[in-house]
DNA sequence: CTGTATTTTCAGAAATTTTTGAAAATTCTA
DNA sequence: TAGAATTTTCAAAAATTTCTGAAAATACAG
């Protein structure tokens, strides 16, 4: 398998951005390589491809695995097990946004959660538990809507990024057809 | 200095989250106690607090005025610098969201957009070019929309992110003011 | 079963990142 | 301008993460 100097750019750079997007180097060319090559691969191809140990390979498929961004195929007359994106670039996207919310949001939300449980023990804690609340509601807030926006229709999420400024007016539309008036909003 | 037992372990929480929200353990530490305590903080409270060397307090404080998430203050008759988060928690929120959209997918779109410059040499990169499109499209399509939520009025987006599944409902109502056909039962 | 093909595991090595702390640089006061 | 207070720098140490490769485990064909 030899690689376009393309392909390599690309693969090398998502191993560069690998870990701000939540994963290791090996695992972001994994993921990068599967997904610029329709073809699936077996795990010696991508240890070929990609210059890494077999072992390397096998955990990062595990790891890809885990956050469902692969699929096993199996090639008939092959013993060996394929690999390949799990999906159009969209449903990758998608997986990702989803995986991370609930790896960056989740335990967060757990914990102050936790926190707001126990009563303030004096003043200083009262403040602090404050601060606690505002934090969970903006999380909370957020995990909501990134869940709205993970089950939205591809259709519609389009739509919907494509608005750009236009989303203000869209909001005061709404106001006008439901005859709210600016306050509080009814619905929770 | 002494912690309550609630912003210790809100204090080691952000710090274990640090690396998935895009900092160190200890940076995370620094800006979840700056945003615990609305107390202004010098170094050397900082280190004491946190019980780290007075060096990684400095550069820490320099990453988190790099992230615009602390503010240096000055008070009467003291010497010291003093940080405080900067501004509201909603205002932080939004500072590391802009913050995380420039590091996270800046980086990605100039990289695309170079190697889309290139003509394929050949069938295999026409295919491969074709994927980098897609990705591309997506992510430019994601960047804006990151741009117009960073942007939106508070007011605004705390309705647009309660709306739920109201979203979908809202873009109907969108075709019908704008005159766009294609009701309820749209094809996909 | 037996033997071969394939995948997984994991201890240690290598690479990378983070942290320390002392020295250097800077800033301020008198 | 001297010198004290404060902050920054950065080389080396420590901690953590990633990677390798050989051995163990598993799966399968005959």
């Amino acid at each position: 398998m030899k690689l376009s100097s393309q392909a390599q750019a690309f693969i090398l750079h998502f191993g560069e951005m690998g870990s701000r997007w939540g994963f290791n180097r090996t695992v972001g060319q994994m993921f990068a390589l599967l997904t610029i090559q329709s073809e699936p691969m077996n795990a010696d191809q991508l240890a070929q491809a990609l210059k890494i140990s077999r072992g390397n390979v096998s955990m990062g498929l595990k790891e890809l695995q885990s956050w469902r961004l692969v699929e096993l195929r199996h090639l008939p007359g092959d013993r060996k097990d394929y690999f390949t994106a799990a999906g159009s670039i969209w449903d990758l996207a998608r997986t990702v946004f989803e995986e991370r919310r609930k790896r960056e949001l989740d335990p967060t939300l757990s914990l102050l959660r936790e926190l707001l449980l126990n009563a303030p023990e004096d003043k200083q804690e009262a403040e602090e538990q404050k601060k606690i609340q505002e934090v969970y509601n903006l999380l909370e807030l957020l995990d909501r809507f990134a869940n709205t926006l993970s089950r939205l229709e591809q259709k519609d999420l389009i739509k919907l990024m494509k608005l750009g400024s236009g989303i203000s007016k869209l909001l005061e539309l709404k106001n006008k057809a439901t005859g709210v008036q600016g306050g509080k909003s009814t619905a929770k």
